[in-house]
DNA sequence: GACGACAACGAACGCTCGTGCTATTTTTTA
DNA sequence: TAAAAAATAGCACGAGCGTTCGTTGTCGTC
């Protein structure tokens, strides 16, 4: 890796902490470097702008997510175990990996009214985990897991919606039950997601 | 209402809007006046500082929201009636009534590693909404609309998920399902507490 | 008709923002 | 090891930020 490289992963791997915490519009170019010890100019030049630095803050905490969450979850069996594995890396997500929780929840509401190509790139990015979600709880149905009744989309909607309300319940309400509360709604999802359709009586 | 009252709550209610566009730090005191048409100095005298007006915007959306949610479900009978009102105003204030969708919801991602007075505000406003959400179902457990077995607090919780995720899909994934899909969803967590703990067999 | 309270204004402050140039240093290549 | 290329520094810019200050206009009250 040339010495370019090194330091924009370093800036990189900065900004995405700091973003976390401050959000994205939060970044300064003078803050980074003066955290980097690089000049404002020296550090500016690795991006062509702040919106691009924006973007790959984005890309690399992208990456950052696959190696931590889909990449571990991926490796275990097809149906409810990878649901289950999706849904448990991810709450560790927005535990610890990152100073200040997720910066995808942060920056969603940062950017929703926003247009341009940093809400796209997150958009983009969001989609396609949502997708990877709902793909995971089609193959449980396929696997038997789950009840054929199961609309994929809607369970991933759900599931989507409990870590949302996890982040905030933890990170601005400070409610120490917010693991808890978490686990017990996605344990009801699943036993739902197992019986649906059957009479009840 | 003197001039000055009324200068103010103009600004306010201009204020709140933009901020459920931009966010609360995305204010900026010359943006407020040019629309207003009004000197930076002369709006700025309106409040102390630009921390303060951050805290009175809050207050004036809360006292929308009490107006818009709050009141009109309090009419409604006590027990699963009052519970789904509730819902039911949160989703339509979600849809329409601040153009940028609810700005507590960003407020909550934007300022939630950022201590202060703004976030105390904030984080006082939603222990106040959460809590009247549980009431609300604590009292449906004494009509007996909802099962004894029901935990009040957890209920009220995943209602708060359903919507945070319903803000997320419908504002920046565009989805057109969002509302079918939380309404759905919540229609399942009410039948549920309706059932709870009864033998299944 | 003078007075004081209130409301709004205009100009300026120090500061930080993102961004553009031009050197200079450091790394890579031949 | 010399030349070429890449990486970084230094400095300046225009704009916008929140904030302060002194002034002006506009009232209702004595």
């Amino acid at each position: 890796m040339s010495k370019g490289e090194q330091t924009r992963t370093a800036i990189l791997e900065h900004a995405t902490r700091l973003a976390s915490q401050v959000g994205l519009e939060g970044l300064t170019i003078g803050r980074l470097a003066q955290d980097l010890d690089l000049s404002k100019s020296g550090l500016f030049a690795h991006f062509q702008s702040k919106e691009a630095l924006e973007i790959q803050v984005l890309e690399h905490a992208r990456e950052i997510f696959v190696e931590a969450v889909i990449a571990p979850a991926l490796k275990q069996p097809r149906g409810e175990a990878r649901v289950r594995a999706l849904m448990d890396r991810w709450i560790e997500w927005g535990k610890g990996i990152l100073p200040g929780g997720c910066i995808f929840a942060a920056a969603s509401f940062e950017l929703d009214g926003r247009p341009g190509p940093v809400r796209d790139a997150l958009v983009h990015s969001q989609t396609d985990w949502m997708d990877t979600l709902t793909q995971a709880v089609r193959i449980a149905i396929e696997t038997k897991d789950f009840s054929a009744d199961v609309d994929p989309r809607q369970l991933a909607y759900e599931m989507y919606s409990l870590v949302l309300g996890f982040h905030h319940a933890r990170h601005l309400l400070s409610d120490p039950q917010a693991e808890a509360r978490v686990r017990r709604a996605f344990d009801k999802l699943l036993n739902d997601a197992r019986r649906r359709g059957r009479k009840p009586s």
